[in-house]
DNA sequence: TAACCTTCTTTATAATTTCTTTATATTTTC
DNA sequence: GAAAATATAAAGAAATTATAAAGAAGGTTA
């Protein structure tokens, strides 16, 4: 559970499939997108984690893509392809790309530019295990322990409750919660917000009927401390 | 205007000469160390913006300056090396590196990859609170406190307070804040006003009934202080 | 394939918070 | 001191939030 979730946008069905396979083995959820159009709704529907994106894709130029997922999308962004021309490198790094490997990858190289992509998310403050009291995030192995003990968290509770730990202290907005959980298009659906909420209340709060950590600004959003 | 800071960490003059041209005539301030252990101390007196590390060092093997360093410095480090060994390069990202380079590299490559580590160095934003005596106000965290204790504020509260403390030391008529606040057609409702600014004086003011921040200017409006 | 389980989404309703309004007290101004 | 303006308290209305629970979707197992 909590598996850490890969979006791959690449035209090509081999490499998807082989990327699947490494990806998977390593203990990352995979979702595929065909098309730069199909990558940015899959993107926006359910942020992931990191995307991998093949910069020569059929319908619109990956650098196009890529453009399009920054105004909105802050998570790291590894560029695929084929091109190995400085250019093309430059342009992608310009445009917001976290790093760019070049077709043919070698595995275990990609595997570590994934994980350091990924340590980067979740370490806006160069930590991986964040302490509030009786509560421990470790971001590098996804557990949340309260008083030693393993929370069950499921993976849109502790995304929520990632999003609340890297932000503490600070008053989040719901439209910025949602938008960062569900995605764009999903900023009024404040009751999905609500409900998630509750259940993660129910487990982290030593009485959820008097939160200590899940704070709520009424009108605005949820502050955690 | 501060120009980015860069350490330079590499034992080949010529290399270092190389790069101290590109990166200053790209208006970045360059530090140069020969060994890693002088890296090391520079980086610790003076931490800069981004360090270039190069793997081969004579003294102590690059990968483990590269843990020393990362046991505290929290930038980014690029790793610039002759080896292209993937062993070499898992190992460096897994240890902390934040890119990876092989020499020789590409002026405009190696250029755009330091852009793009300065950029995420600057994407934690530069915090803007407000502080009046015992009072703070985080307008980025939305967050209000008197003497180091948050106060609960709702919106209304906190926006009319913010309209305050923007205008510091000015009178503001009624009919103004009631446009700011409510909007346009609630200017004649001055009793609106009057009950909030009696709630927020209840919060911030020591002593409500001779309250010190929020004045009253009799037939005109009200001055923050 | 069916039965089952988990998680997410949706709906309904209860509880709480905030806002508006009214009444009355207090202060300021002339 | 009287009129005007301001302050405070408190009740009712409205908006927001919380909770429970049913339905839907997806995956897993036998």
């Amino acid at each position: 559970m909590n598996k850490a979730e890969i979006l791959v946008i690449d035209d090509e069905p081999q490499i998807r499939k082989l990327l699947e396979i490494i990806l998977e083995s390593n203990d990352y959820k995979v979702w595929q997108a065909e098309t730069g159009k199909e990558g940015l709704i899959m993107a926006a529907n359910h942020p992931p984690e990191l995307i991998l994106l093949d910069i020569g894709l059929p319908d619109r130029s990956g650098h196009e893509i890529l453009k399009d997922l920054r105004t909105w999308y802050n998570k790291s962004i590894i560029i695929l392809s084929v091109q190995n021309s400085e250019e093309d490198i430059v342009r992608a790094l310009d445009t917001g790309a976290t790093d760019y490997l070049t077709k043919p990858f070698r595995t275990n190289e990609l595997l570590a530019r994934i994980r350091s992509c990924i340590r980067k998310n979740n370490t806006d403050d160069s930590k991986s295990i964040f302490i509030f009291d009786e509560l421990q995030i470790d971001f590098l192995s996804r557990i949340v322990k309260k008083n030693e003990t393993i929370l069950k968290l499921t993976s849109t509770e502790y995304n929520l409750l990632g999003l609340f730990a890297r932000n503490e202290g600070r008053v989040l907005t719901h439209q910025f919660i949602l938008k960062e959980i569900w995605g764009v298009g999903y900023q009024t659906e404040t009751q999905y917000l609500r409900v998630f909420v509750g259940t993660l209340r129910k487990k982290i709060e030593d009485n959820p009927n008097d939160p200590k950590h899940i704070i709520t600004e009424s009108g605005v959003g949820y502050r955690f401390n």
